[in-house]
DNA sequence: ATAATTCTTATTAATTCTATAAGATTAATA
DNA sequence: TATTAATCTTATAGAATTAATAAGAATTAT
């Protein structure tokens, strides 16, 4: 059904919480969590892979918690994104030629692997900063909401 | 982990092979199965989505068989993935927004939303005849194949 | 030591995907 | 009209994936 899964979609939104709290020292997962009303341990089953990547620092016990790595206008989604799902391939054959046969005269492989190709350049030309500037200016927008 | 569904990928390639054929008469299941190395039970299943698109002309009983119901050239391959897969969205709430209450203020919704948009422009950039054509200069530029 | 936190692993329930199978329906033709 | 050839419909089931929970191990500040 060409969804992406709950992994990108939460891993992503972690992200965006961590940028939006760039240079203001550590965050909570369990805060994180709550901020995006996401479960705490299924969070946690996330997270390595955002740390694998070098996206986050994460430092362990009291006073504990995750930073951003990098600036968020360092880090691109297509980063994020393949990180969290992998390679950006609409079928296995694009990235593992050998499960079928045909690849070698077959259109539809092409096809899909041009628009798997326009999916990730269109993630690598958008940055977490970018979220961020969006995720201000959203907030910024509805200012009455909070004090009715 | 973002992948094109069997239906999506055995329907395109169906919609090809009936492309190859148009205008040269009812086509047999039973050989586009053949051609494209697909069960014929797994394309029954199929093939009334493209019908009920109205891709395709059915005829029953014997000497029946498929056509293709349009040029190749007024289908779109966004129309064929649609209506094999759905509405192209990564995430549900781009068609149903009512599946999350944080549809308003989560930038993460707008950004799949322009990445889905990016999809379904991509696909809708391309026709069926434009597969048939780099198909048929495939062909062309591996005639030795088939005399070895 | 204790408390607070991330890290690791196992388990499970639900869902979706893929495929097979069996028979119903339709239409041409001998 | 009987037969054959084809699409159409529905049920079933196995496999894979997804999503989530849970429990405890490891680490670190105080």
């Amino acid at each position: 059904m060409l969804r992406l899964s709950t992994k990108g979609r939460y891993g992503t939104r972690v992200m965006l919480e961590l940028a939006l709290n760039y240079g203001e020292g550590h965050m909570l997962l369990k805060d994180i969590a709550k901020k995006q009303d996401i479960s705490v341990g299924y969070l946690e089953q996330i997270m390595p892979s955002l740390k694998a990547a070098g996206f986050i620092n994460a430092s362990r016990g009291a006073h504990g918690g995750y930073t951003l790595a990098r600036p968020p206008a360092e880090i691109t989604l297509s980063e994020v994104v393949i990180a969290l799902e992998g390679p950006i391939s609409l079928v296995e054959c694009i990235h593992t030629p050998e499960v079928c046969d045909r690849v070698d005269f077959c259109v539809t492989h092409e096809l899909w692997g041009e628009v798997s190709e326009k999916i990730e350049s269109t993630l690598r030309s958008k940055s977490l900063q970018g979220l961020v500037d969006k995720h201000k200016n959203k907030e910024k927008s509805r200012p009455l909401m909070y004090s009715i």
